[in-house]
DNA sequence: CGAAATTAGGACCGTATGGTCCTAATCGCA
DNA sequence: TGCGATTAGGACCATACGGTCCTAATTTCG
């Protein structure tokens, strides 16, 4: 991948992710990563929807890298693994001062409706993350209460997550996330076996 | 409010619903209410940001008529009131066969970043609904635990709801809010009181 | 009736959009 | 040395955008 590609999908994302993906204009994007006209884009891309689903693909891989990946340690009990990845998914969002919603729901609130080949992506995404965690949630399995429902505890933290972001950004205030990963974490704590400890209950209680 | 008025908030309320604000031109919502021209649509509007502020309020009041009003019902429990009203917003995502966001947070993810005129506003839609549910929560005060904090358990509630109606559009299956509704309603039930009786037992369990 | 509000319809403007095409300079590398 | 990939830069195009302006017909209502 040569590094023109990657400096101008950098720039796209944060334009992408600041504006939305319809208010940023390919003249936008030649100016942020300093192309010397339009003619240098299109020769790495064929299009903006092109330009589009490869900064939504390259935000997944950062997100599993810098996300995800917590939820496969495998020297960490699941659960507390899980809780961790809800602290990291807050941080990353401190990151951006509270600011910038996550990459996926802002173009899943933007394009699910109008633009098949996007959703059909986030969907993606989407999909992905939720088996995260339900391979987490498995591996969790004599820990959990019998009757958990594993896909639907899936979506439920994805949501709550994906929710509280979306409210963070309109308050512009950190703690509402904060609170809400706390909560969800409860939430949690609520399917687990009476018999089974907790873990370090630093994260879980 | 003239009739005209209204039947071009409606044009573009549904509009901006199924495409955004960015993405619904003026001469969009020209065609939909069913207006001469331009000078006909800027005769009842001065800007189309004017008539964008416009829409969410009606959005608002449409959902606080048909779903926060629930909330309010003088004769009901107050925690069963809580759980027809996740019933209400599951019932009116459905009304869109599951397509089509809440108006809030699809305004919200598109504009919260970019137009603070926006965002202000959608901030204080959200503030309104988290309102209302703290007032219910306050009544609901005896049947729950000391240590509800409200403030936090209504925004989780809010997120949650919005989350999954952003992953419902995504995903394309209502059964996705479904399940994240019923699970919703185990988390508030979690901050029931002991001793205290669940009101009806046919909406929280 | 007559004035005011509404409807109708079009011309126009400046700006921005995604995208194409073309020429020429520079570069890495066999 | 020479070839292909990259960089540079500009002209151009059809379309769309929000918004203004103007004229004239029609309706509403005191």
């Amino acid at each position: 991948m040569s590094e023109r590609r990657t400096q101008i999908l950098d720039a796209a994302a944060t334009l992408i992710s600041e504006r939305g993906f319809t208010s940023t204009s390919v003249d936008d994007v030649i100016k942020g990563a300093k192309l010397s006209g339009k003619s240098h884009f299109y020769h790495y891309f064929k299009s903006k929807e092109e330009l589009g689903y490869e900064v939504l693909n390259r935000q997944f891989e950062r997100f599993a890298e810098r996300g995800l990946a917590i939820l496969r340690e495998p020297m960490i009990d699941p659960l507390e693994r899980l809780s961790l990845f809800i602290d990291a998914v807050v941080a990353l969002q401190s990151e951006s001062g509270g600011r910038r919603g996550s990459p996926f729901g802002n173009l899943a609130a933007e394009l699910a409706d109008a633009h098949e080949g996007f959703r059909v992506r986030i969907e993606a995404v989407f999909e992905r993350w939720a088996s995260q965690i339900r391979s987490l949630l498995w591996e969790a399995r004599p820990q959990l209460q019998d009757d958990v429902d594993a896909v639907r505890l899936s979506r439920f933290i994805i949501a709550a997550l994906e929710g509280a972001v979306l409210m963070t950004r309109v308050k512009r205030d950190l703690s509402v996330l904060e609170g809400i990963a706390a909560d969800l974490k409860r939430f949690i704590a609520m399917h687990v076996r009476d018999g089974a400890a907790m873990p370090t209950h630093r994260n879980l209680e």
